[in-house]
DNA sequence: CAAATATATAAGCATATGCTTATATATTTG
DNA sequence: CAAATATATAAGCATATGCTTATATATTTG
């Protein structure tokens, strides 16, 4: 099960607006690390370095395709992941502006 | 209702281990710092800040009783703060151990 | 009111964190 | 295979965090 170290470690992971930003963005939809990087307006590093934290958390699963990496939820492992998602705020509007731009890799 | 800066605050407070730590204790009953210093181990400033923090984030009410501060929890804010308590540990024995070395501050 | 007890606040310090730029690695495509 | 594109890693820096000790404030009690 969920020890405490795991426990404390995933809420510190959660506790950033970026990260919270990212998790709610995910919940529309999976997407890239260049996608993320166009919405978050930061580095492309600094997307890296988040997803890596939230891979390590066990909060997000990348997939390869080609030369992109696509990151999506998985928030299986914690029974509160899903009523913390719940609070997020939508960010249909922000995926629906990727797409005005022409920039969304995949075609959906 | 919730922001995302609450939000993302929230989670930070609650992404430290000592605190999970209280807020585990403050499942069973509400404590006083001075019970929280001798369970805890860490200087009463350090419990003062954490408590501070907890407070400020409003996962925890005070109440004042005399020359002690008795503070519990309150989670009502967010709606992940039930599902989150389930997931800490039972810290009933800690309390025994308190009460067997006479430092219970309440006659419970 | 003075002493005792409990708590809060201030200042300082070592370590953690989130970003940046520079660079390495991985994959595709001509 | 070389160039283009996407991502990851390394190093450095400014700021945040959790603790400590010292001290201030609050309350009770003789």
């Amino acid at each position: 099960m969920l020890n405490w170290e795991q426990l404390a470690e995933c809420l510190k992971i959660l506790g950033d607006k970026t990260r919270l930003h990212i998790l709610s963005l995910l919940k529309e939809d999976e997407l890239c690390v260049c996608e993320l990087v166009e919405i978050l307006q930061i580095s492309q590093p600094a997307v890296s370095q988040h997803m890596r934290k939230l891979k390590t958390a066990k909060l997000v699963k990348e997939r390869r395709n080609g030369q992109w990496v696509f990151y999506s939820l998985d928030g299986s492992n914690y029974p509160f992941f899903e009523s913390i998602l719940e609070t997020l705020p939508d960010m249909q509007k922000e995926i629906e502006e990727l797409k005005k731009k022409g920039l969304r890799v995949l075609c959906n």
